[in-house]
DNA sequence: CATTTTTTATGATTTATATCATATTTAAGA
DNA sequence: TCTTAAATATGATATAAATCATAAAAAATG
């Protein structure tokens, strides 16, 4: 049987739904206002189990912040907003494939690299500047004020 | 237990082992010498019963040739040579998700964007334009007059 | 201080990907 | 035409990723 869910390159499932759950956080929280992962899970059409999971992992690593107990949930604080979404990327699944040959080839370099190496060396960078020098609050800014969406 | 074997992200394992295979075929076949599984898979070091379903599947598809019985084995048609990566890499697994939301959004485009979706465009872009314009014929050239390696 | 609502910690289950195994078919050559 | 060496077809197993489930801990509030 075919799979129906598309996962795209790039990013595991895990990183879309940690993204998409911050960014919602970003725009819809900050340190006076929280939200519980049940009603933040509905809005983004994400698994409820699935992303709570991954946003205690965030915030065992201070990546966000969270409280317990009735009035409590989790939200993102005005310093956590300015985090880059590599952050996010980093602490759900590493960074180590970032750089990791695209052949697999285990002692792929600069000094040692694949046939593909330098070709793919600066689509590679450009990818990685993205998530590195790009914030959740803009992200969370452009949902506000341009014409784009979370869903 | 941790992964120890690093899987890049933008190519599965599969894609990667089909196109060492590929690369590989096409410097050292040709439509008058053929090589076997066992003896290719040792050299690129790939797993000999995976990479044979690999190359029986692009075989099936044209992309690559194969005779059997004593003195058989897979090679490359000249014509063959010519074809870019992304020949290989579409046949094996699919091209959906190269063109799929980074953040799994189901109707995201151009006409509504995720927050993502003009800032990644072009990096994107570059990377399938890369697959789409280098045949391997290209790659093994290199490998032969380069300082680039196939492990 | 009991109850309720939330995160937290932990692990079980399911699904997809990667890997291995093998009987069948085909072609070469003695 | 028999034997051997290869691809082919098919499916089984193992590993990793995604998903679900739930008991325990913590905080609010009556």
């Amino acid at each position: 049987m075919q799979s129906l869910k598309i996962v795209s390159y790039m990013l595991s499932n895990s990183s879309k739904y940690a993204l998409k759950a911050v960014i919602y956080l970003t725009l819809h929280t900050g340190d006076h206002s929280k939200m519980t992962v049940k009603e933040m899970s509905a809005h983004i059409k994400v698994p409820q189990a699935y992303v709570a999971k991954l946003l205690q992992n965030l915030s065992k690593r201070n990546l966000i912040s969270s409280t317990r107990g009735p009035k409590g949930g989790f939200y993102v604080s005005e310093e956590d907003k300015a985090q880059p979404l590599s952050n996010i990327v980093y602490a759900v699944e590493g960074r180590k494939q970032f750089s990791a040959c695209l052949l697999g080839i285990e002692d792929c370099d600069k000094e040692k690299p694949c046939p593909l190496h330098h070709r793919i060396a600066s689509t590679r960078k450009d990818f990685l500047e993205i998530l590195e020098r790009t914030s959740v609050a803009q992200l969370a800014y452009d949902l506000k004020t341009k014409n784009v969406f979370l869903q």
